[in-house]
DNA sequence: GGGTCTCGAGTTTTT
DNA sequence: CTCGAGACCC
C-alpha cells in the first residue's frame, strides 16, 4: 500500500485536520487500510511518536492484524525505529487500554499494580458469593427485596435451567450486569428504584415522555406529567389517559422496587469483593478506568500527554461506558471508525445509536466505495436493505476494479431453515458443480446450527471445518469422556460414571456389554471378574482391566494433569479419537482441557472432575481449541460474529435468523435506567420496555443479515424457502422472489425428501 | 386480512 | 408454563 493506492474518499480521511472525525466505513471500504494510513501520517509526518498514538479495536485478533499491517508499512517505508516502538506500543483492544490505564496509574487508582483480570467461572464464583451476601443481607432491611424473594422462591424454572441457578439468582445476576455495564451509578439508580411510590413515579415520567413523543399535543398526557399525581396512584385513580399509559399494577412496583435494590447491592458487593481480592473483570476494567480519568485531574492530565491521537476501530459497537472511557480521554486527535449497519454486539450493550449521535455532531467521512465484492453482490444488499432502510441506508459503489459476477452469482435456496439435510445436499451440489470446499463458508447465527450444518455436511461427504465457535466445551462429548473417566477412577460409589466411562472411547464397550456390566453392582467391585460373551467386548474389557485398576489406586494420591496423562497414555483412547471424523476439533478439544488442568497443579483427579461436573450445569462457555487451517480445502463453517471483517468467495446464509422467543419477567433499557417487571399483571411500563427491546433485536437480527451478505466476494447463497421466517421473506421479497427476480439471481430448489 | 386455535419449542452472539 | 408461529376459517 502506499498513499496513492488510496481513493479519494480515503485520502480525505487521511490528511483531514479536524481534531475530532467520525469515519463512516461500509463494508469491504479499506477501513482497515485507512486506519493504517492515518496512524502512518501521523507518525511520519505529523511528528508523533507511535507511543503517542492510540490505537484501539475490538478484538485480539483486529488488534494484531492492525499492528502487522502497521509495523509492516513503517518498515517499507524504513522508519525502522518507528516500526519498533509499534510493535510494543498502544495498538492494542479497548480491554487491554483500560488494563493499562489502570496498571500505569495504579498508585492513584488505588490498586495494587499486580492486580488480576477474572473471566470465565472464577468470576461467576465471585458474581454468586456476592449475590448470596447481598440476598441474605437485603432480606433483613429491604420489606420489597424480602416481598421479592418470598415470591420467586415458589416461582419454578421451565426450561433446563440449571437447579444451582434458582429463578432469583438468575434473575438478579443478569440485571446486575446490564446495570454494570450501562455506566450509572449505583446509588442513584437506588435512590429511583427505592420504594414502589418511586418506581411508579419514575415510570411514569418516563412513560409520558414516550407519549409525548408520539402524541405531543395530548392534553390527557400533559395531565398525567404531574409526578404527584403518579405518585399518588394512577393505577387506581385512571385519570383519564390511555389506559395503556396508566396500567400500573402496584405490586409489580413493588418488586421491581425489590429486585433493583438487590441487584444494586449485589452489584456494590461484588465491587467490593473484586476491589478486595484485587480481581477485576472486563466491566470492571472498563469503569474503573472511566472513573480514574473523571475524577482525577492528575491522570487526566498525564493522559493527555500521552495520547495525541486516539483512533477507534468498530465504533459502532461501543457501550455507553466505553464511549464515556473516549470521551474522558483528552486527546487533539480523535477519529472514529465504525458502520452503524454492521452493529451486532447489542448482547454485550453495544448501542449503535451513540455511534449516529456523534455523526450528527462531529464531522463524517464516508468511505462508500466497496472493493470486496461484485456488482451482482452489491446489487443484492441494496435491494434487500434499501427495502428495509429505505434512505437510511449508506450504499455502496462498486469499485472500478470488481471482478465482473460469475453467470448465477445469487441463489434463492428453497430450503426450510430447520433442514439442514436439504442445505448439505445443496452444498454438496455446489462442489459437485466445481466449487471448490474452501472457496465456501457458511455464516450461521449460533454455534449449535454450526455444528448441526457440520455434523450433515460429513454425511454428504463434504470436507468441513467448524472456526472459533463455542459448542460449550464442557458438554462435548470428549469433555463429558474425561470427566466420566475421572469420576470412575476417583469415586468407587459412582457406577453411573462408570458406566459411560466403559462406553466411551476409552474403554470401548458395546451398549449391550455395558448393559451385562451392570446387572452386577457396584461395578468396581464386579468389574474385576466379569466376563462377556462378545469377544470384542471382552477384549476391550481385558485391556481395560490391565491399566484401570493400578492407575485407581495411585489416583487419589495425583494431581489431575498427572491422572490425564497416564489415562491417555494408557488407554486407547487417542486412536479411537483418530477414526473419528471430526478428530482435528477433539483432538484440540482434549489439549485444551488438559492445559487448564496443567495450569491447576494443586488440583486432585476429584476437584476437576467436580468442577467439570459443576461447570456442566451452570453451562459455562469455555472457548473451544483453536483449529483453523487455512491449507485445508474444506468448506468453513463459522457464526456470522466471527466472520466480521472477513470476506470469503462464496457465502451461504443457511440459517435465517428466527428471534429467540423472550420468556424474561424482568425488561430493562439500561441506558435509561428503566426497569419493569411483570410478575403479576403485565404492566405498561414492563410493555413498553418489552416492545423497544424487540424492536432493536429485530433490527440487529437485519444488521447481522447485512454483515453475513456482505462477506461474500463473488457469490451469494441465502437459505430462504419453505416455512421462511418472516426475515427470510423478507429477504426473497426484495429480491423478487419467485416471479420477478433481476438477472443474476437464481432459484436453486431444495432436493426432495 | 384478521381472528382463533393448536402445537411445538424453550435466550443467541463474545472481548 | 407461556409465547408465538402457522394453520385454518371467515
Amino acid at each position: 500500500m502506499s498513499l496513492t493506492d488510496l481513493t479519494p474518499e480515503q485520502l480525505a480521511v487521511v490528511d483531514a485536520t479536524a481534531p475530532s472525525m467520525i469515519v463512516r466505513a461500509s463494508a469491504g471500504s479499506g477501513k482497515t487500510t485507512v486506519l493504517v494510513a492515518k496512524y502512518i501520517r501521523y507518525v511520519t509526518e505529523g511528528g508523533m511518536s507511535p507511543a503517542e498514538v492510540w490505537t484501539v479495536t475490538f478484538t485480539r485478533k483486529a488488534a494484531a492484524e492492525m499492528k502487522r499491517r502497521i509495523v509492516a508499512e513503517l518498515d517499507r517505508l524504513g522508519f525502522s525505529a518507528a516500526a519498533q516502538q509499534a510493535e510494543t506500543g498502544p495498538i492494542q483492544t479497548l480491554h487491554s487500554a483500560c488494563e493499562r490505564i489502570l496498571r500505569e496509574n495504579s498508585l492513584a487508582a488505588g490498586l495494587d499494580p499486580e492486580f488480576e483480570i477474572i473471566e470465565g467461572h472464577v468470576r461467576s464464583a465471585m458474581v454468586r458469593e456476592a449475590l448470596r451476601n447481598s440476598v441474605a443481607d437485603m432480606i433483613e432491611r429491604s420489606p420489597e427485596a424480602s416481598r421479592l424473594v418470598d415470591h420467586l422462591a415458589g416461582v419454578r424454572q421451565y426450561g433446563f435451567g440449571s437447579p444451582l441457578d434458582s429463578a432469583l439468582e438468575q434473575t438478579v445476576s443478569r440485571l446486575t450486569e446490564k446495570l454494570r455495564a450501562a455506566g450509572l451509578r449505583s446509588q442513584e439508580v437506588a435512590l429511583d428504584y427505592a420504594d414502589e411510590e418511586a418506581v411508579v413515579r419514575l415510570w411514569c415520567q418516563e412513560m409520558t415522555a414516550e407519549a409525548r413523543q408520539s402524541w405531543p399535543e395530548s392534553p390527557e398526557i400533559n395531565d398525567a406529567l404531574s409526578a404527584s399525581k403518579a405518585a399518588q396512584g394512577l393505577a387506581e385513580r385512571r385519570l383519564g389517559v390511555p389506559e395503556w399509559l396508566s396500567s400500573f399494577s402496584l405490586e409489580d412496583a413493588d418488586m421491581t422496587s425489590g429486585l433493583v435494590q438487590l441487584a444494586v447491592a449485589t452489584w456494590e458487593r461484588l465491587e467490593a469483593l473484586m476491589m478486595e481480592r484485587q480481581a477485576f473483570d472486563f466491566t470492571s476494567l472498563e469503569s474503573l478506568a472511566v472513573r480514574l480519568i473523571e475524577q482525577d485531574a492528575g491522570v487526566r492530565e498525564r493522559l493527555s500527554c500521552q495520547v495525541r491521537a486516539l483512533l477507534v476501530d468498530e465504533a459502532q459497537d461501543l457501550n455507553p461506558n466505553q464511549y464515556r472511557l473516549i470521551d474522558s480521554i483528552d486527546a487533539p486527535f480523535k477519529m472514529l471508525v465504525g458502520d452503524f449497519q454492521q452493529s451486532i454486539y447489542r448482547f454485550r450493550d453495544a448501542d449503535p445509536r451513540l455511534f449516529l449521535e456523534r455523526a450528527e455532531q462531529w464531522p463524517v467521512f464516508p468511505l462508500s466505495v466497496n472493493h470486496r465484492s461484485n456488482k451482482a453482490v452489491l446489487d443484492a444488499v441494496d435491494q434487500v436493505f434499501g427495502f428495509w432502510w429505505g434512505e437510511g441506508l449508506n450504499r455502496m459503489e462498486p469499485s472500478l476494479r470488481a471482478e465482473a459476477p460469475p453467470v448465477q452469482a445469487i441463489e434463492l435456496w428453497t430450503v426450510d431453515h430447520k433442514d439442514t439435510e436439504g442445505l448439505a445436499a445443496l452444498v454438496r451440489q455446489l462442489v459437485d458443480e466445481g466449487h471448490t470446499p474452501k472457496s465456501i463458508t457458511l455464516l450461521c447465527r449460533d454455534n449449535k446450527a454450526m455444528n448441526d450444518h457440520a455434523r450433515r455436511l460429513s454425511r454428504h461427504g463434504v470436507p468441513h471445518q467448524v472456526i472459533g465457535g463455542s459448542e460449550t466445551l464442557y458438554t462435548r462429548m470428549e469433555v463429558r469422556d474425561i470427566g466420566n473417566a475421572l469420576r470412575a477412577l476417583v469415586d468407587q460409589e459412582d457406577d453411573d460414571a462408570m458406566a459411560c466411562f466403559l462406553h466411551s472411547p476409552f474403554v470401548g464397550l458395546s451398549l449391550d456389554g455395558v448393559v451385562s456390566a451392570l446387572a452386577d453392582r457396584p461395578l468396581s467391585r464386579s468389574l474385576p471378574t466379569l466376563a462377556l460373551e462378545n469377544e470384542f467386548d471382552q477384549s476391550a474389557l481385558d485391556k481395560f482391566q490391565s491399566w484401570f485398576w493400578p492407575l485407581q489406586r495411585r489416583a487419589a494420591r495425583l494431581s489431575v494433569w498427572e491422572v490425564l496423562s497416564a489415562l491417555f497414555a494408557e488407554s486407547p483412547y487417542f486412536e479411537s479419537l483418530a477414526r473419528d471424523p471430526e478428530a482435528t476439533q477433539r483432538l484440540a478439544n482434549v489439549r485444551k482441557l488438559l492445559s487448564l488442568a496443567i495450569d491447576r497443579p494443586e488440583l486432585s483427579a476429584h476437584d476437576f472432575a467436580d468442577q467439570i461436573r459443576e461447570i456442566q450445569k451452570l453451562r459455562h462457555r469455555e472457548g473451544l481449541g483453536e483449529t483453523m487451517d487455512d491449507e485445508a480445502d474444506a468448506v468453513t463453517i463459522m457464526t456470522i460474529h466471527g466472520s466480521k471483517g472477513l470476506e470469503f468467495e462464496t457465502v451461504v446464509v443457511p440459517d435465517t435468523f428466527k428471534r429467540p422467543q423472550n420468556r424474561d419477567r424482568v425488561a430493562s433499557d439500561p441506558r435509561r435506567g428503566l426497569v419493569a417487571t411483570r410478575y403479576s399483571a403485565k404492566s405498561s411500563a414492563f410493555q413498553m420496555l418489552q416492545e423497544s427491546d424487540r424492536r432493536q433485536e429485530d433490527a440487529e437480527a437485519k444488521r447481522l443479515v447485512y454483515v453475513a451478505m456482505t462477506r461474500a466476494r463473488k457469490k451469494l447463497c441465502l437459505a430462504v424457502g419453505g416455512s421462511a421466517t418472516p426475515l427470510a421473506a423478507a429477504i426473497a421479497k426484495a429480491l423478487g422472489f419467485p416471479d420477478h427476480m433481476p438477472k443474476g439471481v437464481h432459484i436453486r430448489e431444495a432436493p426432495g425428501p
